[in-house]
DNA sequence: TCTGGGGTCCTAGGACCC
DNA sequence: TCTGGGGTCCTAGGACCC
């Protein structure tokens, strides 16, 4: 889907079309409606905060503001950008819609994520370019959305494809096709060379997806092992045979915060026991929710410097319940030195299995689930604490 | 004025088992 | 008297994706 969660936002709010639009940052966003029935739309350069630019307009891409980029940047850039808060259900909600669409033509559809799937056309009658067209004119007629889409051998070069001709874009992409349309591009471009890779490939000479056909395999074996090295080799010509996997197993669930300032492990614990126990129920919840009980739990914290660790622990019995999963995050607590303040806060729970459906985990606020609980180990021994 | 939240997969070492 | 070759599970970290 094109810029979707923005593209969403465009029609509940068409008064935004053409216009440099963010979404992202906190709550603070809303939109007010006047008594005349105008809106009336925060701008960016009053933001403050923590957070980060969930998406954007095409036009405030122009101005250099992109997805994961610090909204104060951004700000900066694009001071008069309209800014929305994000709306997962509203985005769900669209994208159940573009799903069910594409299914009328068939059910080999691989769910990526939100707003992107694989779709298997190979068993579906007609020529592809004809059915790629239609399929775009049934998401709109479900959507109002437009989409871009790559007919591709395989799932690589058709995520790849996807994007040379956004938005509303419809490509062909064959074997043939690989030295002049993929060699050019970045080689940041491929699904799965990051920032990291990336960077390490450019300090050896290495942009684009065509010198890294041209690379020597001896070379790129040392620096970065046989595995990783084959499927650099493979992604340079385009070969990929990974299937398109049409139903899958969640492997965790999780929770996480970002505290709106960073907190300190025993001025602030009153309110670090609460996010605590709030994420713990939250997953307690999901899990429910969803039909599962997990067998390990665990924590992740990020500190002020942003470093970040994580601990968890494999439990004799999978649960979805708070208390459990409280009482295990806690022992994982236990085990992380806390000397310095903490920006996030995070519960998973991983080794999931499915238990069709199961009231949810019930809490009971009695218990020492409050308070008791954060009371991490480390502090205790570095001396300070007195309670 | 840096840097969200929800995921997946891979690697690597150690414990433990036969 | 330095000790094989499998295997699985657990834990921690990191890269990457949307």
């Amino acid at each position: 889907m094109d810029a979707f969660y923005a593209s969403v936002e465009l029609l509940r709010y068409p008064e935004l079309r053409g216009k440099s639009v963010v979404i992202g940052g906190g709550r603070q966003a809303v939109p007010e409606t006047l008594p005349d029935g105008s809106r009336r739309f925060a701008r960016l350069r009053h933001y403050a905060g923590r957070g980060v630019v969930t998406t954007s307009t095409y036009e405030a891409r122009a101005l250099g503001v992109h997805s994961a980029m610090g909204m104060m940047k951004a700000a900066q850039l694009a001071p008069d950008a309209y800014l929305l808060p994000t709306d997962f259900d509203s985005y769900r909600h669209y994208s159940r819609l573009f799903k069910a669409a594409v299914r009328t033509f068939t059910d080999q559809i691989e769910d990526r994520s939100i707003d992107e799937i694989y779709i298997d056309l190979t068993g579906v009658a007609g020529d592809t370019r004809d059915v790629a067209a239609a399929i775009k004119v049934a998401v709109h007629e479900a959507t109002g959305l437009t989409c871009s889409i790559c007919i591709a051998p395989n799932k690589l070069l058709a995520k790849i494809g996807s994007e040379l001709d956004k938005p509303d874009g419809l490509t062909i992409l064959g074997h043939a096709d690989i030295e002049r349309r993929i060699w050019p591009l970045p080689a940041r471009k491929v699904n799965g060379i990051g920032p990291r890779a990336n960077e390490r490939l450019a300090a050896i000479g290495i942009t684009t997806v065509g010198d890294l056909a041209r690379a020597d395999i001896g070379m790129l074996q040392e620096r970065f092992g046989g595995n990783y090295t084959d499927w650099l080799a493979r992604v340079a010509r385009g070969v990929d045979d990974r299937p398109i996997v049409i139903s899958s197993e969640p492997r965790s669930m999780s929770r996480e915060t970002t505290f709106e300032r960073d907190l300190h492990v025993r001025q602030d614990r009153p309110a670090l026991s609460a996010h605590f126990t709030a994420l713990c129920k939250r997953v307690s919840e999901d899990l429910a929710r969803k039909g599962y009980v997990g067998r390990t739990v665990g924590i992740k914290l990020r500190f002020a410097d942003f470093k970040t660790v994580t601990r968890d622990v494999t439990l004799a019995e999978a649960t979805a319940g708070a208390i459990a999963i409280r009482r295990a995050a806690t022992e994982c607590l236990r085990r992380v030195v806390l000397d310095r303040r903490l920006r996030l806060l995070g519960v998973r729970v991983s080794t999931l299995e499915k238990t069709g459906n199961v009231v949810a985990g019930k809490l009971q606020h009695s218990l020492p689930l409050e308070d008791e609980t954060w009371t991490p180990a480390a502090v205790s021994v570095s001396g300070s604490s007195a309670d």
